[in-house]
DNA sequence: GTCGGATTATTTGATGCCAAATGAGAGGGC
DNA sequence: GCCCTCTCATTTGGCATCAAATAATCCGAC
C-alpha cells in the first residue's frame, strides 16, 4: 500500500491491532485527534486563502479580530481571548504594529499596563478581510449543517470549559509527587 | 467589568453588534473558533500532564505515535499522519533521534529516501506513557458521553475530509488572478 | 554512459510559541 | 522618604513551523 495516505479506518484498524493488550478510551482518543487533525486543516486553509493576500498569519488575525471586536483593550486581555500567551503577543503586537494595523498606548492611570487599539487602516483592513474570511469558515463546514455546526461548536466549548474548570487541578495532582525536570527549552533557571 | 475573562455569551452579543451589518455565516464561524480553542487548550493540558515528565512535545509525541502504530516509515509518510511539513518533521526526527528514541535508517532500495522506526526505548517509553496519555484524552472529554465523543468525531472528520478534497482547488480558485505577495516569513526568492 | 527532468530529504529564514526571568511601576507599612 | 511585595509587560532561550531553495539521487531518453 506505498504511496497513498492511510484512510481512517486503516488507522482505527491499526490502532486497534497495536493496543490490543491496552484498556483503551477509544472514542475520546478519537475526538481529541480529529480536533488537531481539524484544527490544522482549517488554520492551514484559512491562511493560503483568506489571510494570504494580506500576508497574515492565523495568530494575526485573531488579534486583529479581538481588538476590532473588543475596541480598546489591555494587553493580558487581548492575550486570554486570542488563547495565546502574554509572551506572545508581544511578539504578534509588535509586528502588527509596524504594520500600522495596531496602536499602542500607555494606559492613563498605571504605567506598568499597555492598551492596544486598531488603527483607521486596521480598521479598514478588517471590514474589507472579514467577510472573505467568513465565507472560508463556511467552506470548511460546507459538509455540516448549521444545527450540526452548532453541535459540534457546543461539545468543543464543553471541553474548553472541563479544562478552564479542572485542568488545573489535575495536572497540580498528577505532576505532585515528581519531581519534574525543567522543559528543555524555555529559559533557565538560574538557580 | 474589567479584570475578568469575557462570557461566550458575551462575546457572541459583541459580535452581533460588531457585525450587525455583514452577512454572517454564524454556526460555521463557532464551529471554527471552538475548534481552535479546543484544540489548543487539549494541547496545552496534555503537554503540561502527560508529556512533560517525559519532556516531550505535542509534536514529539504525535511522531512517535505513528511510529508505534505503524512501525518502520518512510519520513513523507510520517509526515502525512502527523500532519507537518515535511521539513518540520526533519527537525523533529533529529532531536528524537539525539534523545535516542528514534532511529533513522537509509532505504534499502533508494537512496533518496529515509526510513524511520522505534528503538528499543522508543517502544518501551510509549508503552509506559500511551496509558497515561490516554487517560488524560480521557479526563478532557469528562463532559461528553463516548457517543457525543464519536460525533464530534465524525462532525470534524467530515471538515477534514472536506478540505482534503476540495480544498486545494478552491484555493487555486480564489488566489488565481491575485498577484500574490511573497509570505513575509520562510526563505527569500532568489529573483 | 551521460544528460536532464523528476522526486526525495534537508537547509534556510523569518515568525510563532511557551515558560521562566527580568524590569518597571504601584501601593501599603513605617 | 524608603522598603518590600505584588502585578504588570517585556525579554530570553529553545523548539516548532512553513514555504521556498538546495542537495542528493533516481530513471528514462538518447
Amino acid at each position: 500500500m506505498p504511496g497513498r495516505r492511510r484512510s481512517i479506518a486503516e488507522t482505527e484498524q491499526a490502532v486497534q491491532e497495536r493496543l490490543g493488550g491496552f484498556e483503551l478510551q477509544r472514542e475520546q482518543m478519537a475526538a481529541v485527534a480529529n480536533i488537531h487533525r481539524a484544527a490544522a486543516a482549517v488554520r492551514q486553509h484559512l491562511e493560503n486563502s483568506a489571510l494570504r493576500p494580506h500576508d497574515l498569519t492565523w495568530t494575526g488575525f485573531v488579534v486583529l479580530w479581538v481588538l476590532w471586536i473588543w475596541g480598546e483593550a489591555e494587553t493580558w486581555s487581548v492575550a486570554e481571548e486570542a488563547g495565546i500567551s502574554k509572551g506572545t503577543l508581544t511578539g504578534i503586537a509588535r509586528t502588527l504594529e509596524a504594520r500600522q494595523l495596531v496602536a499602542r498606548a500607555p494606559h492613563p492611570e498605571d504605567g506598568r499596563r499597555v492598551l492596544l487599539s486598531l488603527t483607521p487602516e486596521g480598521e479598514e483592513l478588517m471590514e474589507r478581510l472579514f467577510p472573505a474570511f467568513n465565507a472560508e469558515e463556511a467552506f470548511v463546514a460546507t459538509p455540516l449543517s448549521a444545527e450540526e455546526c452548532l453541535r459540534l461548536a457546543n461539545g468543543l466549548r464543553a471541553i474548553v470549559a472541563q479544562l478552564e474548570e479542572h485542568g488545573e487541578e489535575r495536572r497540580r495532582q498528577l505532576l505532585d509527587g515528581t519531581d519534574l525536570a525543567p522543559r528543555r527549552s524555555g529559559r533557565r533557571s538560574r538557580r
